[in-house]
DNA sequence: CTGTTTTAGATTAACGTTAATCCATAAAAA
DNA sequence: TTTTTATGGATTAACGTTAATCTAAAACAG
């Protein structure tokens, strides 16, 4: 069958325990023996398995990701950051995706309880059925939030401020005159949603001016939805000259349907986007956005975790990003 | 410490094996029985511990992903394929991105094998160094390519007809006329790029015209470099009328950079993408390209992954997955 | 030269599960 | 009645590693 250490042990004469301390680089190993059993084990062929190792030691140097949105890049962009960051610590990512399905997190978190993973990364939803807090309350391992918050565990979070980003992309539109600002929100589940809306409308609230509650419009934020709630509410005669979305994908759609409907941007639309898509710069017209760190978000998740699996003491306190505003050409 | 098997055994009364087969609902266990652990489990919140249970039964009930490029969405709906395949069959995902390094996809399958993984899913890259065609060859658990192949493995593939579908690109464009196409190919060391230059080839060919060399550049297939490579033929002044892409990514940049310099598309230069993302739709224009069926991709993958985990001695055979020509906006 | 520490490695016992075997008891067949 | 066959479960031994403990020899201090 497969090489194992005792096979090294028998090859080279040492015992199983000296080849696995070898192996491992342990100091209480001389650097002869080191070489003779490294070598040996090379020579073998061997494959350590990492399954035993962590059987035995009860780490399994793995880390379980929830990630939420397959389709949208903002996540793929956040794993990278994980992933890197991972890699840097020498743990090893298990991957999977909700599509923004708070049951199917559920499942997710479980089946990495399961796997014995050493932490956790979410990109959290909530669902009033289910308590979510609690699942993650409830947990023994580390576990750290990217990029959205569940409410009584923010201090597991790495954030950015989302009501101070989308804040001040509507005050900076109402004070360039605009009064009618057609709000494509994201889905109601995740806290991003909640805090940009807050941030539109304390944006708002601070100028004065009121926002009318049929110019908001909820969506799951992929490309389709941002085109065709603008068809809609063209064809329903709502009237506007800006558009705030909650993400780059949704801002994508608007632009289209803006085209097709021979409205042309910025100069009859201007429109707002959020994430800062790598390709958000390449669109036609480029798109106007928030900048968000997405790497730097992972991987400081990442980090975050780390420091927290290897010492269980340490207290957990929400880190933050920082977002900007990016002009581009979607606005005047 | 944490409720194993052992804690619902003393709590039932049962031995720790009946337990296991209770739990795993062996037909050997009497239906009250089964019911008495299953609930005496639940009240103690027993978690399985998958590590465990691999080490002993050798299987892990995991798969690798090698995938290419986090940074292309063609990728993330293969693995969406891979992931609901998987699911189905009650099989968990180790993913993880090459970023289309050789050296680090053969460092990448070294972990999963490592890990103990069942099976290996691989969109594999190839380079004269590292004998990688050897790195699978020599592996003792079941591999499936997705969507590329190496020589010398290809009945270990799902793919689609790259020749053939970029061939039909590029004839009917010489048969609408063209004469001077920009080819932007991909990266070199993965077999798309090898097939689709060949179809581009045999399309010139079969129309009995001669392809000039210079008009090929070849790119990472990011849509940056669709971006650049247009700019830079433009300022070299090269004379085009239609442009294929390798994929989708690089025409988008194309689009951008055509724009830009006020060439408007189709009307003063056609262009061609290759994949069909689901976002390529919403660009402006919309994009012409060819059909890969990513998600089904993904899906046979695994389907035939599993089929082989659960039966080693089934041979393998290449499997193809059907490419069709998509007209939007973007051709005339 | 004795007693103590250090060094390098060996021995033993887990980790939590599942596989392979074995053993009752009861029902069915002879 | 005796023998077979299910049925339902218990016993025992791994899986490949690492942690905890122990030992012999060498080095060192007093």
């Amino acid at each position: 069958m497969s090489i194992g250490l005792k096979d090294i042990a028998q090859k080279t004469g040492f015992s199983v325990n000296t080849v696995s301390r070898a192996l491992r680089g342990d100091s209480r190993i001389s650097a002869g023996t080191t070489a003779i059993i490294s070598r040996a084990a090379s020579e073998l062929g061997y494959i350590p398995n990492a399954i035993a190792a962590s059987m035995r030691s009860s780490r399994s140097k793995t880390i379980g990701v929830v990630s939420a949105d397959s389709a949208n890049p903002f996540f793929s962009e956040v794993i990278r950051g994980i992933e890197e960051s991972a890699r840097h610590f020498g743990y090893q990512i298990l991957l999977a995706n909700t599509e923004e399905s708070a049951k199917r997190e559920a499942d997710l978190v479980r089946m990495f309880l399961c796997r014995q993973v050493d932490g956790i990364i979410a990109m959290p939803t909530y669902d009033k059925d289910l308590d979510h807090a609690d699942l993650y309350g409830r947990l023994s391992i580390p576990f750290i939030f990217a990029g959205r918050y569940l409410d009584g565990l923010k201090d597991h979070c790495v954030l950015h401020d989302d009501v101070e980003g989308q804040r001040s992309v509507v005050e900076h539109l109402l004070d360039k005159g605009h009064r009618n600002i057609l709000c494509l929100a994201g889905p109601k589940k995740v806290s991003n949603t909640h805090d940009r809306l807050a941030g539109i409308r304390e944006a708002f609230e601070s100028r004065h001016l009121a926002l009318e509650e049929n110019y908001i419009v909820h969506a799951m934020g992929h490309i389709e939805d941002g085109y065709a709630i603008t068809n809609h509410a063209l064809n329903r005669g709502l009237e506007f000259s800006a558009i705030v979305c909650f993400n780059d994908m949704l801002a994508m759609g608007v632009l289209k349907s803006l085209h097709e409907n021979n409205l042309s941007v910025p100069s009859d639309v201007e429109v707002f986007g959020y994430d800062n898509l790598y390709m958000s710069q390449f669109m036609q017209p480029s798109l106007s956005t928030v900048d968000v760190p997405k790497f730097r978000l992972g991987a400081v998740a990442m980090e975050t975790l780390v420091a927290h699996i290897e010492d269980d003491s340490l207290p957990y306190a929400q880190r933050n990003v920082s977002t900007r505003l990016i002009f581009r050409e979607s606005t005047r």
